[in-house]
RNA sequence: GUGGCCGUAGCUCAGUUGGUUAGAGCGCCAGGUUGUGGCCCUGGAGGUCGGGGGUUCAAGUCCCCUCGGUCACCCCA
């Protein structure tokens, strides 16, 4: 064991592996963009207070999960749990014109116990709208993601929509709710018998039977929306119906951020909960100090969107390295150590080249070619250096094997023929 | 934060009731092959047995602590 390893619940991640978030991140940044969506680098980390306004005081994620410290200069800081808030607060501090739409890759950082598809440094893919509280924005932030997944070639994941209503029916349902638990309080698990007034909807997505229980007789969200509320969630749900996006209306998804308001989804499989989600979060702007602003967004963790490719064999390292390979390998036998500027020529020229060092025998510089998955080797000899001469060998393909001398100066374009075929 | 399981070579793992210089496969390096990769053969390097303490004549093996991994709960991505 080395003296240093990764902190505790982080990970370093190498090719090829890390190929395979290059291609995840790339297809979702492209994706943003056909949505017009604009890259948004963020700090970080913020004033903790910043994640304690927006997440909400009472969150598991600000209370018990916050890497917070006392910096230099007596800041009290707090590296960025997730991304909504950060985002919200650069709106706030910059007020471009809205509506304002934002996409990000980035870490997260939560103080927790790590387990499967959990660390305390993970990364999530996100994408926030900002300044409009039209139902069709949250369609297209929904639509956005399962665009994602089906590029990906997810097919097992579902989506769950609610809506958890606003300012002015969500107090009123809470109340009804909480005279509802506190009238059925002994029937309740061990954990929330007690504990069931601090956040009522949390025991709507309680998994315990006794909760599960109590819940279906418990008065119903979407019987308590206002009228607004009514008609935004409708035309959310008939947007989806336009674009053919499945989902289910799920009365007990309840986020756990405290921010949202109106819609919340989650995409998500039997075994993997929690894939990606997101919702509207009316209020939020104001709470950090910028005007009556709506906004709506998602978070989708990098890591479970990998485990949900590996469950469904999609986006494997293996795949991807066939398609990210060297074009060339430069072999060099010459004892005049031309592998420098052969490797600088064909690099110039627009060639994926790599080479040994070390000046290994000849052997085990093929080895390390053809381990590179180079498509050919580029040898060079005393003799050929001295003729001008380069052998091209063909190491991967349908003409594997074939070799030939080239002039120096043709080189790169009769690579340029053979990496093109097949 | 609570609980279960697990830490032996780069990786996957053997290692008997505690008993000599801790092993295998794969990987890596070299040679077989005087410029030619994969396959094969031969050889080699590589280990504070996660760390610390204890019990014992003797600890990879037993006990305690600690660090890490893993899984579940809580919660979440």
């Amino acid at each position: 064991m080395t003296r240093f390893q990764s902190p505790k619940g982080t990970q370093d991640i190498l090719a090829p592996e890390s190929a395979r978030w290059s291609e995840l991140v790339g297809r979702f940044a492209a994706l943003a963009q056909r949505f017009g969506f604009g890259l948004v680098v963020s700090p970080g980390f913020e004033d903790a207070e910043v994640f304690r306004r927006s997440s909400g005081d009472s969150s598991d994620v600000v209370t018990k999960e916050m890497y917070e410290f006392t910096d230099r200069g007596g800041r009290d800081i707090a590296l960025r749990p997730e991304g909504t808030a950060s985002v919200v607060r650069a709106y706030v501090q910059h007020s471009p014109v809205p509506p304002f739409k934002a996409w990000y890759a980035a870490p997260m950082f939560r103080y927790e116990r790590p387990q499967a598809g959990r660390f305390r440094q993970h990364h999530q893919l996100g994408v926030e709208t900002l300044g409009t509280g039209d139902p069709m924005a949250d369609v297209e932030v929904i639509s956005l993601l399962a665009a994602l997944y089906a590029d990906l070639g997810l097919s097992s994941l579902r989506l769950r929509v609610n809506s958890l209503g606003d300012k002015t029916c969500a107090p009123d349902y809470r109340e009804e709710l909480a005279r509802y638990l506190e009238s059925h309080a002994v029937e309740l698990c061990d954990e929330h018998r007690y504990k069931w007034a601090v956040n009522p909807l949390r025991i709507l997505d309680c998994k315990r039977l006794e909760c599960r229980k109590v819940r279906t007789g418990a008065p119903k969200l979407r019987d308590a929306l206002c009228e607004d509320c009514r008609r935004h969630f409708a035309a959310v749900l008939g947007g989806l119906g336009r674009l053919a996006i499945a989902y289910e209306q799920d009365d007990y998804l309840v986020r756990g951020l405290d921010y949202y308001t109106r819609t919340t989804f989650e995409y998500g499989s039997d075994a993997l909960e929690g894939v990606g989600g997101g919702g509207r979060y009316d209020g939020l702007v104001a709470a950090l100090g910028g005007p009556e602003l709506s906004g709506v967004g998602f978070g989708a963790g990098i890591e479970r969107i990998l485990l949900a490719c590996d469950a469904e064999g999609v986006l494997s390292a293996s795949d991807l390295r066939l398609s990210g390979s060297l074009d060339a390998f430069v072999v060099d036998s010459s004892d005049k150590g031309i592998a420098l500027e052969l490797t600088h020529e064909l690099r110039a020229a627009g060639l994926a080249v790599d080479r040994a060092f070390d000046a290994r025998s000849m052997k085990a510089q093929l080895k390390a070619a053809d381990r590179s998955g180079a498509r050919v080797a580029c040898i060079v000899g005393a003799d050929d250096l001295a003729a001008g001469l380069v052998t091209i060998r063909v190491l991967r393909g349908s003409d594997a094997h074939l070799q030939e001398k080239v002039v120096r100066d043709g080189l790169a374009a009769r690579l340029g023929q053979i990496t093109r075929s097949p």
